[in-house]
Formats: structure tokens, C-alpha cells, sequence
DNA sequence: TCAAAAGTGTTTGCAATACACCCATGC
DNA sequence: GCATGGGTGTATTGCAAACACTTTTGA
């Protein structure tokens, strides 16, 4: 058994042996859209980098798998999950035939709170256009995420759950700039929130700035859940 | 070892144990979307349908296992397939753990050509609202893929897979009704159309109909390919 | 008082909607 | 000649796009 097969005999046999769960972890900070990344230990790996993930367990589902691997990662619970893809090329792992249910989650970069050893001992944001050199097929599963990622986002107003719980309509804007790489016009993307009706316009300033002070906000679940109800559709600027 | 348990004996060390996929292959005809379905020649399950699929090979993608399913079942090659979700449920499967790799699949119902023994003994067409027992969660597996044509079917014009190679706008139109359970505007369904600029108007008219014969179109590939490149969208009536 | 971002309305064009009648074909 | 679906145009409305200046705040 050399190094790299020695890398999958760490598991017992409480684990389904060839199915694991990868977690695509988003946050947003400084106009930048960044994933969460783990080091590797084990010597044969020892320069990269991966997504967290872990096999899957037999008496899990997969979407408590990803709900663990989260918590462990990133100290939160109740984040934002979705699975958006399966991986299995015959080759995607060097020695062993590997399925992989790959999952993105989105979650407020400010609340983030890892404490090492429970899962990786290090874990580090990279920017999306600046990440290290990823084990196996990773970085085409990031890449996948951010595809769905960016469908998403002009479908349904996920993009709250990456930003912190008060905001300001300009933070909000960029977010949008960022993500779909993309210009808007600052009063039409006001008109348009106030249109769409999702935001609780907040009695609160943004202070500590040298220039005005921007009103914050917050997402309104009840009157977007009351909206969708009502067949309402969120799409931003298709 | 118990009948049940017996169904899940067959297969042999080149699969892998805990694996399979399923596909969901539509098709439309007269005004409604069907489902093909197979049944089940194991006693244990004698009273129950299935969704076409098998056990991973261990030499083979998850696309190729697909394929080959389509393949199997249905006589063609070279369908449109598209993996939409992993079910991995810890009871899904009455007796063991199996994650399935649901696909579904598109394909013109006219071309369908199924040699029995391939596959499965019998396999059949049902309409949607007529679907009879379905075996573990196969039914959520249906839904969840109705759910996802129906979306794509609104953002890209995947539906022509769906479609005799040569349709008119009236069934164009009604495929759209059907999928989407709404009513259209005729003329503003063919001017739409128009603007899309994604068909090919045929020498050709539909005969031997009671009544004014209709021009045949059929999906225009290079046009589309064209389109897709400068970014243009496909939206029907979002 | 200056720099920096916040906040605010109007005009224009295009695309979605709603709507009704004549035409060709087979029986 | 009649029943059946095929095929066509216009008026109205609503939404997206383009565009520039005043206000507030801290340094």
C-alpha cells in the first residue's frame, strides 16, 4: 500500500466506502466572491488544497453529510445547502472509483468560525481568480458550483445568505456586480428592490464611514415567502 | 437471505455495490407528457414499476451508465441526457443503502424502438397523471425530474428533443401549454417564435388532415449555436 | 471646504398582452 | 358548403434602459 492509497484507510466501516460528500463553501467579502478551502495532512497530498468533504456514513443521508461537514467546517449551522451535482469519471481519483455528491453553501462571511481540528487543521478563503493547486477534480467541482451559483442568484434571492443581516443597498448592488460580473445602474437597481418588495428598510445607519452614512436593510422572509406563494418570480436583470 | 434481499444478487463484482442510476425518460405525444417505465420481473416486486437503470460499472462514468441505459431502453443513441439529482435517503431502498444518480433523458417518442430482453421484459409509456405503484421512491425521482424539464424548458429550447424533427407551430405551441399547464396567444406565440429566429420554415406541409394543411418547421441548430454565443436568451414566457 | 459615497425622477423604446377575422383543405 | 384548424396585424400597457445632480458626513 503506498501513501496515497494509505489516504483512504483512515475510514471504518461505519462509512459507505466509495461515496463522499463535497462541500463547495461560499462567502463574499471586499467586492470579492470567495470558497473555502482545506489543507491536506497526509504527506502524498502535502502542497494541496481541497474542498471539505467527508465519506458518507451509513445511516446518513446526504444532506445531513453536507449539514455536517458545514458545521464542522465553518462553526454554523441552518446555512444555506444545496446539492447541484454528482461527480464520477472513472479516473477523477488517482487509485480508487470514487462518486462524489458535490454541494455549494452560502454563507455570511462575518459569522464564520472554525476551530481547528475538528475537521482539517487549517481552512483558508481564497478569491475564486486566485486559488492553490486543488486535489483531483476539485477545482472543475468549484467551477460547476459557480455556474449553478450564478444561475441561482438571478433566479431566487439567495444571494442574503452571503451577505451580513443588515446591509446597504450599495453592498447589495456590488454583490450582484460581482457575482454575474456585470454594471448596474445605481437608480434603476433601487427602483427595482423597491419594487420587487423583499427588504425591510431598517432605522439604522451605517456608521464609522468618512461620507454620508447609507441606510441599512434586511431581508423580509415573510413578505418574500408571501410573494412566492403568489407565483411571484425574482429575477434580476435576466 | 429473503426474496428482496435476492433482487440485489445479481449483479456481479464489476459493478459497484451501492451505486446505480436511473433514468427518466419523457416523451410527448398527443398533447401529454409520458414517462417510460419498466417492470419488474422478480416476484418480490411482481405488482410494481421502475424507472430504467442499473448498478455502476466500475469502469464506467456515470454519463456512460446513462447512456447505456437509454440506449438499452429506448433503441437510441445519442439523446439529450441530463443528470439532475442524487437520491441518497438512508431507507430509500427497503433492504440495503443505495445512492441512485437520477438522470432524464428527451427523446422523440416516434424513434422509440424497444427490443424486449435487453433490459427489462416489458417497458411502457404512462401519462404522468396516470402512473401505476412505483417501486421505492422512483415517484419523487419523476417529480423532482418534472420539476427540472420544466424550468429548462423555459430557459433553453430543449423541448424540440421532445418534438418529431419536423413539427408545426400548432404542436410547438401545444407542447409549451402541456409542460407548462398554461394557455398561450397563437399569434403572439408564432410572432415570439419569430423573433427567436431559432426555426427553419419547411417546403413542406403537414397533409392529410381534414382541414387546412400546416407548414412544417424544424429546429434550426446553427442559428441557435449562433444565438447562444452572443449571449442571447431563450426564455418563454418567464 | 473638500472628498466620497448616498440618494433621488424622468424620458424613451421595446416587448408583452389582448383581441377577431379570413383562408385552405377534406369530407 | 361546412366543419376544422391555419394563418395573420394592431393598439395598449408596463417594464427596462439611459441618464445627472443635490445631499450628507467625516476628515
Amino acid at each position: 500500500m503506498n501513501a496515497k492509497e494509505k489516504f483512504y484507510e483512515t475510514r471504518s466501516e461505519n462509512y459507505l466506502s466509495n461515496i463522499s460528500v463535497d462541500c463547495v463553501i461560499f462567502g463574499f467579502k471586499d467586492k470579492s466572491l470567495k470558497v473555502l478551502l482545506a489543507n491536506i495532512d497526509e504527506e502524498a497530498y502535502k502542497d494541496y488544497w481541497r474542498l471539505p468533504g467527508d465519506w458518507v456514513k451509513i445511516d446518513k443521508s446526504l444532506d445531513e453529510e453536507a449539514s455536517r461537514i458545514l458545521s464542522n467546517t465553518t462553526g454554523l449551522n441552518h446555512v444555506h445547502q444545496e446539492q447541484f451535482h454528482t461527480f464520477g469519471q472513472v479516473n477523477r481519483v488517482d487509485t480508487h472509483r470514487i462518486i462524489t455528491v458535490a454541494y455549494f453553501a452560502l454563507i455570511k462571511i462575518e459569522e464564520f468560525n472554525f476551530k481547528p481540528g475538528m475537521f482539517a487543521s487549517q481552512v483558508k478563503w481564497y478569491d475564486l481568480d486566485n486559488m492553490p493547486t486543488l486535489i483531483f477534480d476539485h477545482k472543475t467541482i468549484i467551477k460547476k458550483a459557480l455556474h449553478k451559483l450564478r444561475q441561482d442568484v438571478q433566479s431566487y434571492p439567495i444571494g442574503f445568505q452571503l451577505l451580513p443581516r443588515e446591509f446597504t443597498l450599495t453592498q447589495l448592488q456590488e454583490f450582484y456586480e460581482t457575482i454575474l460580473n456585470i454594471e448596474l445602474d445605481k437608480r434603476n437597481f433601487r427602483r427595482k428592490m423597491q419594487q420587487l418588495d423583499i427588504l425591510k428598510k431598517l432605522d439604522k445607519k451605517l456608521t464609522g464611514v468618512s461620507h454620508r452614512s447609507a441606510n441599512l436593510y434586511e431581508f423580509d422572509d415573510e413578505k418574500y415567502n408571501a410573494l412566492k406563494n403568489n407565483g411571484g418570480s425574482f429575477g434580476i436583470w435576466t
